[in-house]
DNA sequence: TAAAGTAATGTCAGTGACTGACATTTGAGA
DNA sequence: TCTCAAATGTCAGTCACTGACATTACTTTA
């Protein structure tokens, strides 16, 4: 476990016990045993601790829009499945998403950043589309994706009834039934 | 004109000359001759002086979704058409927009801020809508006229060939043909 | 193994955003 | 003109964040 990660732990864990605006990176860099210097040498400011700056998950869901194009051919059907197969993971680590997902809510400075990586996501995943379809054609369907996403992931986190997998497929029923009017 | 509207004018006028960054709130309170305490008495942060808090286009585009349930029964069109009759006088001033756009485009703090935005619009319209509709269904018409309305107004800024209405109208058949698959 | 190089971390001083507490001014109405 | 309230000023302080430079630790190579 090296700086990095030890602070993003030590950060996660301060956040939950003292919330977000109550913590300072000063608190978090002594708990792991390091500066201040080090903590923004890993994290170009304070709430980019809780976030993947990679953006591995939209480069998965695109590998698998790519992986799947002779099996679906319906381009958002294609990026929903894809966000299922990718995020389905969550229902395994319920606890951990929860924790982080009410940290975020808790501060609206985090709910920004997360909206920025939602950027990130609809490019990956419209580059993907884009391999088969229409430029117009991938971008409007990886926004509706990301949306039917997002939509999904809030019913995930109100309500156990369903796994992860089974709330997105039930909010592309609704599209389905939206395109009918 | 107040000091909240001296100091929008006077941030947007130095945000433009010298870039975001490179302006301090000290100097936007100078100019409008007050301190910088009264600036943060305004807005809760610098990026603020950039947004309307108030939500006052969310309102509007639900108003017009209320007043024209019986001349449009599509959700999503509806929501759609609320947003091209609101956003229409866009091309009345465009080039406030487009300088506002480029301050916007020029920090990913603002990007972020932009974006919450977006939520408290898929709320009004979220709203509006389920006075009709079910309201899953509702929400999922919201996000995508969001979605629609913003590679609407990303197309717009990047060629002046179409009026906004147009832009918005023309990224609607885009989701018709996508509807087709 | 010793020297040399490189990456990670520490130190420190400074800037700028933002806040709380309290004082002062200003403007509208009695 | 007096009075009250709202707006603004003053000031001290906290905290996020950065640049410049010093130090430590770990790797490579002769």
């Amino acid at each position: 476990m090296n700086s990095k990660e030890k602070l993003q732990a030590a950060a996660t864990k301060l956040f939950m016990e003292k919330g977000y605006e109550n913590t300072t990176v000063q608190e978090i860099a002594s708990l792991v045993g390091v500066t201040e210097r080090t903590f923004f040498r890993q994290f170009k400011d304070k709430s980019d601790v809780l976030f993947d700056t990679s953006n591995e998950m939209g480069h998965r869901v695109a590998a698998f829009i790519t992986d799947h194009f002779d099996v679906e051919q319906k381009p958002l059907k294609l990026a929903v499945d894809g966000f299922a197969s990718v995020f389905g993971v969550f229902d395994g680590e319920r606890e951990r998403v929860l924790a982080r997902n009410q940290i975020i809510q808790s501060h609206s400075d985090l709910q920004e950043r997360e909206l920025l990586k939602s950027q990130a996501l609809i490019g990956s995943v419209t580059n993907a589309l884009s391999v088969k379809f229409d430029s117009e054609l991938s971008e409007l369907a990886a926004r509706f994706a990301v949306e039917i996403f997002y939509m999904a992931f809030t019913k995930w986190i109100e309500s156990t009834e369903k796994s992860f997998v089974e709330q997105v497929l039930a909010v592309y029923e609704v599209y389905e039934k939206l395109c009918q009017y």
